[in-house]
DNA sequence: CTGTTAGCGCTTTCAA
DNA sequence: TTGAAAGCGCTAACAG
């Protein structure tokens, strides 16, 4: 046991040589001839000190090159400033898109955003979202609504503010900003019938929020007596070959399929190139319509018609309702629950 | 002052009613009777802690709901298990692959990643690395390698590996993963030289790295007695009705242009779509090349000619370079300095 | 194999 | 307006 001497530390750390790696804050506090909490305070709120005390502190923080340790923060103070944007890829457009307005958002409000990519499966997202609570996030954002039983008890047990998106649930873990996937299923359906087509085909990938949109869709359908006479689910993340490929199946075993229901702006952008290859005319011939659009089915060739959602929009507001949570402000209010809606966008001809 | 009574915290938190919010480990190690450098052995070291106890610790844990709080973890440490990946934005495809990428090799690693979307303004990115580095991340990878005097040295002096990306430069901040620019630029001018076209027009991002390339495309076309004879910057962020748009501008004042150089894939996308709508064959009448490629070009229609850049392969080598210096591995090697080279892709009739 | 002690760097009471 | 003391929850460095 050696003798107690906190001031040994001070000694040692301050010693008249460089700031070699990290100086702290009782190494700046000692530079200003203050006390470790006057320079916590220069920092954190300001007004509480006077003028010269603060130009002293802020000339020692120069000098010694400090940066403020959030670990060390966030432990003191239980609020780490990281909120943690969970998805399945960052691939897809609209997930990009909502990212980079989450991350907008929450930065411009002081926080970071731990990014958590968890691919399709739930189990996946139930390890990442453990990890990520060990982090003591004050907020997590995740996607859809589909989440393990462990993961929704662990999240309700924290007490953090959480936003489920892009879809709607009766049970939602806390907040939720999204839309429901069958109704998309059922708008589609309607389109396709109100413009007559018979033989429709449906081009998706292997994903929960395209398999629900898929049943709305084939429900509606059914309703009016129509059904899908070819469907066609693709593995692993959408691109353009899949979609041609895919398409390329579609035509080969039913060539009188005269719409393509795609899950994708990016499976139905192959869609289109699969039609063109084939010198099959869009839509006269064989309609095509997508979903996501970042504003990209209008500028195709030929153009498509899709299901329009913005990311951006969810990712802000998904934002917005976490930080709302966080320190409320009483003139905004966003709703707990809010469906942020959808449009189907029809090219001309369609 | 009161009294001093450690012991005191312990029966405070520990009282026989509900865990409530957080179970912390000297929760756990009462529980199961043990000391709390026991159950953090039987967390971090299971190895070390004799089945039985580890066991007993594992019920605890079970039962409390404990989750591991890495703030104080990565505070007694000095380790974070954090990487930061700092690029101008998430929207670009080729970002996107990058942090896709990247996060793969980083989880797999057990690290997590900080995002840092900065814009295309070196003050953004330094007042970003600033706070980043409050978070004390134990590595760092940044897009690019133009940044300002007080980030550079910001993050020199941390200490922390740090790889810039996408382009080589002869002063590193310490590693680089990335090519050449200007090597681009003068690829290009080969192949556009190669080919005889001789009303050369550039159509191009704000951004420096484009800039780059393009500077090295009318250098190397210089030599040969060419010159751009028109070039457009478009401000803000790559879509496709820029692409139009510019394409447009280009066209309008200079009906004669041969060939378009575009900063990106979506650009040159873009010109495509103008040029269908201007009936103009591509590339008989007008040829488009793009940057980027995310297996993109050969599947446009009409295919277009593009430098293809592998952004998840960057990703990946970043981590890597990352995860090599954290804790290195004798039989890995990944060179500080790394040309992940990129590869002119033609059509066949371009 | 397990425990004791002493911090990591910051912020929270309270007090001055 | 400033300071002293006591932790936040975990782990390193030694013992035993």
């Amino acid at each position: 046991m050696k003798p107690k001497k906190p001031e040994l530390r001070l000694l040692k750390t301050g010693s008249g040589d460089m700031p070699v790696s990290g100086a702290t804050l009782i190494d700046v506090a000692r530079m200003a001839g203050v006390s470790p909490i006057t320079v916590s305070r220069a920092l954190n709120q300001p007004q509480l000190v006077r003028p010269n005390t603060l130009a002293k502190v802020q000339a020692a923080i120069e000098e010694s090159g400090y940066v403020k340790n959030m670990l060390a923060g966030g432990l003191a103070q239980s609020r780490s400033k990281l909120v943690s944007v969970v998805m399945p890829n960052v691939a897809n457009p609209i997930f990009a898109d909502m990212v980079q307005a989450a991350s907008d958002t929450l930065t411009a409000a002081g926080y970071q955003v731990l990014l958590g990519l968890s691919g399709y499966e739930t189990w996946r997202e139930e390890l990442l979202v453990e990890t990520i609570l060990s982090r003591r996030p004050d907020g997590v954002i995740l996607t859809g609504t589909l989440h393990t039983d462990s993961t929704r008890h662990r999240l309700q047990k924290s007490g953090i503010p959480v936003v489920e998106t892009w879809d709607m649930t009766p049970a939602p873990i806390d907040m939720v900003i999204g839309f429901s996937h069958e109704e998309v299923g059922r708008a589609v359906a309607g389109h396709v019938i109100e413009r007559g087509y018979h033989r429709i085909a449906i081009l998706s990938m292997d994903d929960g929020r395209a398999a629900r949109r898929r049943q709305g869709l084939q429900v509606a359908l059914a309703k009016h007596g129509l059904s899908v006479i070819a469907t066609e689910i693709m593995p692993g993340s959408a691109t353009l070959q899949l979609g041609r490929a895919g398409t390329a199946r579609l035509l080969d075993a039913h060539p009188d399929i005269d719409v393509i229901v795609a899950s994708s702006d990016t499976l139905a952008h192959g869609a289109l190139i699969e039609a063109a290859t084939r010198g099959l005319p869009v839509p006269q011939r064989l309609a095509v319509i997508g979903f996501g659009d970042q504003n990209f089915a209008a500028h195709v060739q030929p153009p498509l018609s899709t299901v329009r959602v913005d990311g951006s929009k969810i990712g802000n507001l998904a934002a917005r309702a976490i930080l709302q949570r966080l320190d409320p402000q009483p003139g905004v209010s966003i709703q707990p629950v809010t469906d942020t809606g959808f449009e189907l966008v029809q090219r001309a001809s369609t």
